[in-house]
DNA sequence: TCCACCATGTAATGCGTTACATGATTGA
DNA sequence: TCAATCATGTAACGCATTACATGGTGGA
């Protein structure tokens, strides 16, 4: 149930509309954390019943833009979510459930969807080093900066090690049983 | 949507009840798919009503024990299913959300649950490894055995990457800003 | 004027989670 | 015989997902 602290997060960095923080959550956030705009107008409008944002309706814009703020109770909503019990991470991979079918099974298309795999590990990795290349020429001094670098590097180590695992299970999957 | 194929694997790899299933996925294919036993058990009563699995009393055994087989149309569904189109996959990183709130706030209590986390994937990583050496003393050479033991590495370089992610946290958040 | 798009929202459905319940067997 | 435990469920709820809907603005 991080959807909500994910939100406040962001509106404390950078106050924003619905649909801004929707972009957010397909570029910077999405990356460890994503939402679909339904979910988040949903969840904004219950930060605002708690009494952890506030919003106002942005004049001059298109449609029916609100803005929402980030209030003292809701820093303190965060800070305290922040040092709260964390539960060990919730695994869920397809991939390696469909290696262990394919364990059992007389082969399937299952290399055709590694290839994919592999192409889109590889494209996310290019991204994410483009990013390092643009905001993080110059290594971090600042305790913030340093921590938003580190969870970028933290996305890279994960598609390098994805696009290994890939190669990998290609290699298995082609040599003779 | 792959509990019902991941249920349908295990029961190709060897037939069994609920229980027994619910054992497997605390163990071996709980380590990238979980599932609680209330989900197991609808989920076998919609893969018997879809013709994928039989099931049959077991006689002289502990309640109500049935054990289910897989039926020629589940190994065809699971064969199809191998080779569908795969999603990558969904990440959802608490972690890296608090780490990115903490970036915003003063500190917190954070840094407690980061060594919680590191004695967590330490105990992880020693498990696997001891899973390893019983298993994989010698390099398997048969197909089956060789993804079953990529899996395994897999879930070994996950916690790796993990522990020496939490390290890093852990100096970014002593160190002074 | 009218179409495309932006911004926000509603509705339906399904999986996952948690708490609780029932029947049956073993062992003290 | 009775408590503990095994095996199988039921029920309620919430978040995530998908499809669809509404209102307002800008440009052709």
């Amino acid at each position: 149930m991080s959807l909500p602290h994910a939100l406040l997060t962001s509106l404390a960095e950078r106050p924003g509309s619905g649909s801004e923080l929707a972009s957010r959550f397909d570029r910077s956030i999405g990356y460890f954390w994503q939402a679909t705009h339904q979910q988040i107008y949903r969840e904004l409008a219950r930060l605002e019943a708690s009494g952890w944002v506030s919003s106002a309706a942005v004049e001059g814009a298109r449609g029916r833009k609100r803005r929402y703020d980030i209030l003292p109770a809701g820093l303190q909503e965060l800070a305290r979510w922040t040092g709260e019990t964390l539960d060990p991470p919730a695994i869920r991979d397809e991939l390696m459930v469909r290696l262990r079918a394919q364990g059992v099974l007389e082969p399937t298309a299952l290399d055709d969807r590694l290839a994919d795999m592999l192409r889109h590990h590889r494209q996310k990795l290019e991204a994410y080093q483009a990013m390092e290349r643009r905001d993080f020429a110059i290594a971090p001094t600042r305790r913030h900066q340093r921590l938003q670098h580190l969870v970028l590097q933290a996305g890279m180590d994960f598609e390098r090690q994805r696009i290994a695992f890939c190669e990998e299970a290609l290699a298995v999957l082609g040599a003779p049983d």
